[in-house]
DNA sequence: TAATGGTAGGGGAGGAAAGTGTACCCATAT
DNA sequence: TATTGATATGGGTACACATTCCTCCCCTAC
């Protein structure tokens, strides 16, 4: 028989004869796609009793309403508390899309468990299949009409190793659309003009290709003018279809430009059939986003990539300010819908050239940025497609856990209706109050917990299935909340199990990161690392969710309990042991002060602290040296900076390091931060608060004199959710309405983030919140005692408050006076 | 398909609530 | 229709103004 490998891209299924074929969607390695069709999986769920008596009526009620279905009694674990497996219904349907129904049916008699599992990811964790994961097939040669690449039936699979992905092909695109001015435009009646396509690699020798929807003479080799919107329709049909790329990109593609094409399609009565198989492409529309799924197919919004990430953060997310910032490139500037409009009727070659950039953008974003990465490497790890990793965390964990359920015989929940809510809170970490101050007298240690929390839970064998809820083991650890978990000698538990796999493969990792040779490998690596860290913290957050398959109370409280405990002891330990105080920490760290200058013996205390909390803590429970703060300001909780210094090869590197004050925060101007930064920074390195006090005031006094740049002064705030259900008065808010006034065709304004500059005038800060354009075109008046007052002044009063230094002070002399008199 | 891991915590803005100061009237004591 | 010395004191009321507290919201730390 012959054998196939390839790395696993998408996965379907269609029906034939009333039963279910699953395909699976791979890449070769010479970049080929192939479909494997397999036969004979079908959709099943379990029924579970207390009653065992249930399961012959519920055969007898289930039967009659659906003849074709099949039952197995079976032995099971039951996934929330320890014990032994339990008899459970096995049903057996045929086609997946009426299992919904048959559960609803089946649930009068039981409780239903993986009756909500997606067939496709049903069929993946019964046969070991994981997103993005190279398997071997055994195949047969396979004839069918239904999918657009060489197809294979498959008889068997097996899981092989291979880290490097297939190459794939991206095609990145951006519409234009033409509409009245005062309005978004309406894919019910206002055409695509120009449909602007990238391509990595190229195609057919180019790298890109602009469509218009009318033949303008331009005789540009790039252009591909067209009869009229049908036929540039189509025409972008075809060439999708010959180009058959694996990635379809755009910046907010999500949301509008597949959307638009697919409701555009509809109108014009056109085959929407671009994915890999033939009736391919769906398009589901929910309140605030719609999502559209091409069979064989990813479609991958930068736009969202960046804008979840939590690490790097921009105070904007258009096309505009992230080329600048990501690409150091620009967008062509053109106005809005008007423009178009008028470019499209008077200067198509202006239009062509904005359009085209738009494409380019997006696709280098992905391409040059590897914006990608880490998502194929999330797919690895939990299992998912890759189509699915861009979405929730939820979705990670719950494959990756079924997964394990299913190798060792526990059923799964289905996902609860209404969020689960304990009868107690769920309570957080500790935070220690701080000493409020500068310490710059000897060094500051900081250390945390490697891994906190997954930690807790390998430690204590902390998951629903070892938890203990009666007294048939003596063998168990009770958390300070009272919950119980049977030891691992008892039961090893499934979610201990997975974050133990998870840390493990991530130091290795680590470790073979310091001896990789090329940026590629490093980069691979890298995201693999991160993949897991990411996997492995987000697991408490799965467990304290509401509606998460998995939520027990309980559970999610002694995880926490444990963490609380646990830097408590750690305080107590360190303080004990060495002439040292603990002046902050939170959930997982403390920040020892030391009377310590020298940066080596700091070091060497470091070390030594660690290493004895490390070895008088339980388990995996692993305390480890970060960094040195030669000073440490410290304002308040979650709110500090230092000069820290951390080793390198061997070598001390030093930088500021600023947590939570206005510096890092997105809703302050940036003069603002500028300003903290220069002023923290001489008091870090020269402790030299006088100077501070100067350099505040040379700001103050430039902007006093009207010499800050309007871009300094905008401040930007997240809109997070209709306007309308706004209950107070706020600057960003008030401004939005403003805007979508003066530009009904400004479109969704939820996830929009809003900048705004303050303008002279008595009423309400909000109502003089002003769009900085705005206050350009009308040259409005800024309000530079506003800047003063709540933007520059009392940031930095908290500092030098801390460091002993009052407002009238730090306002002193005569040129300040004045200053302040002069508004 | 339906929803979009967790809690702790700071701080701005607005507005309600509670406090303060003042003017005025009135009653009472001297 | 009629009260009706002057002054000090205190209570009550209305109102303006300043402060405090609370809520909503955003964003961040972990």
């Amino acid at each position: 028989m012959d054998k196939v490998t390839c790395q696993i891209f998408d996965v379907d299924y269609v029906m034939a004869n009333g039963k279910p074929i699953v395909r699976v969607f791979g890449k070769q390695k010479d970049g080929k796609t192939i479909c494997l069709m397999f036969n004979g999986f079908l959709p099943y769920f379990y029924l579970y009793s207390v009653k065992e008596e249930n399961y012959e009526r519920a055969k007898k009620a289930l039967q009659s309403a659906f003849p074709y279905l099949k039952f197995e009694i079976v032995e099971r674990y039951l996934p929330i508390g320890y014990g032994s497996k339990k008899k459970v219904l096995k049903i057996i349907g045929a086609d997946p899309s009426k299992i919904p129904d048959i559960r609803a049916q089946a649930e009068a008699f039981g409780t239903a468990y993986e009756a909500d599992v997606l067939f496709k990811y049903r069929f993946m964790a019964d046969y070991h299949l994981r997103g993005m994961t190279w398997i071997e097939a055994e195949v047969k040669p396979f004839k069918t009409e239904t999918v657009k690449c060489q197809s294979y039936e498959a008889v068997s699979f097996k899981n092989i190793d291979v880290q490097e992905n297939a190459p794939l092909k991206y095609l990145s695109l951006d519409i234009e659309c033409i509409s009245d001015e005062d309005r978004v435009p309406d894919p019910k009646n206002d055409p695509i003009i120009i449909i602007s396509l990238a391509f990595y690699p190229k195609y057919r020798d180019k790298d890109q290709i602009i469509l218009i929807a009318k033949k303008a003479g331009l005789k540009n080799e790039r252009v591909m003018e067209c009869e009229n919107e049908e036929d540039m329709l189509q025409k972008f049909i075809d060439i999708v279809n010959t180009y058959d790329p694996d990635i379809i990109v755009g910046y907010n593609i999500n949301n509008f430009d597949a959307p638009y094409i697919i409701e555009r399609m509809d109108v014009l009565g056109l085959p929407k059939d671009f994915g890999r198989s033939s009736k391919s492409v769906l398009m589901r529309k929910l309140q605030q986003t719609s999502m559209t799924t091409i069979v064989g197919r990813v479609i991958a919004d930068p736009y969202e990539i960046l804008k979840s990430d939590p690490v790097v953060r921009f105070k904007r997310y258009d096309l505009n300010t992230i080329a600048k910032a990501l690409l150091n490139d620009t967008k062509i500037d053109i106005g809005g819908a008007r423009e178009i409009k008028q470019l499209w009727e008077s200067d198509i070659k202006k239009l062509i050239e904005y359009a085209g950039k738009d494409a380019v953008l997006a696709l280098r974003l992905v391409t040059e940025k590897h914006l990608l990465d880490k998502y194929f490497e999330l797919a690895k790890i939990s299992g998912l497609l890759l189509q699915d990793t861009f979405g929730v965390q939820t979705q990670h964990h719950e494959f990756n856990i079924l997964s394990e359920f299913v190798k060792d015989g526990f059923i799964m929940p289905c996902r609860p209706k209404v969020p689960h809510t304990g009868d107690a809170e769920l309570k957080g970490a500790i935070v220690f109050e701080p000493e409020v101050g500068l310490h710059n007298e000897g060094c500051t240690l900081v250390l945390d917990f490697t891994s906190l929390y997954p930690s807790l839970i390998i430690t204590f064998n902390i998951c629903p299935t070892t938890l203990l809820l009666d007294n048939s083991v003596q063998d168990y650890y009770e958390a300070p909340n009272k919950a119980k978990f049977v030891k691992q000698e008892v039961r090893e538990g499934i979610i201990p199990r997975i974050l133990k796999r998870l840390i493990d493969a991530r130091a290795k990792i680590k470790k073979a990161m310091k001896s990789a040779k090329d940026e590629e490998t490093l980069r691979l690596l890298d995201a693999q690392q991160n993949a897991l860290k990411i996997m492995a913290n987000s697991m408490y957050g799965y467990m304290g969710y509401g509606r998460s398959r998995l939520f027990v109370m309980p559970i999610a409280n002694a995880i926490t309990a444990y963490g609380r405990e646990n830097i408590q002891k750690t305080k107590k330990l360190v303080e004990d042991k060495y002439p040292v105080k603990v002046i902050y920490g939170d959930t997982d760290s403390v920040f020892v002060k030391t009377k310590i200058t020298d940066l080596d013996a700091a070091e060497q205390l470091g070390e030594e602290i660690a290493d004895f909390v490390s070895d008088n803590l339980p388990g995996v429970l692993n305390l480890k040296f970060e960094k040195i703060f030669r000073s440490f300001l410290i304002l308040s909780k979650k709110r500090y900076a230092g000069w820290s210094f951390e080793k390198v090869d061997g070598k001390w590197k030093d930088k500021i390091v600023m947590k939570g004050i206005e510096t890092v925060r997105r809703d302050w101007c940036d003069l603002v931060g500028k300003t903290m930064k220069e002023v923290l920074s001489t008091i870090l390195k020269e402790a030299d608060i006088q100077k501070a006090a100067k350099q505040f005031r040379n700001v103050a006094q430039g902007l006093a004199e009207g010499k800050v740049p309007l871009e300094d002064l905008t401040v930007v705030k997240g809109i997070t959710k209709p306007l309308s259900a706004y209950d107070g008065v706020q600057p960003h808010v008030e401004l939005a309405k403003k805007i979508l006034e003066r530009n009904p065709a400004f479109g969704n304004i939820v996830g929009a983030r809003i900048g705004y500059v303050i303008i002279k005038g008595n009423a309400l800060i909000s109502k003089r919140a002003e769009d900085p354009e705005y206050v350009k075109k009308y040259n409005l008046e800024i309000d530079a005692d506003y800047y003063i007052q709540n933007q520059l002044l009392p940031p930095i009063e908290r500092i030098f408050e801390v460091c002993g230094i009052s407002a009238a002070e730090l306002l002193e002399g005569s040129k300040q006076k004045s200053l302040l008199d002069m508004f």
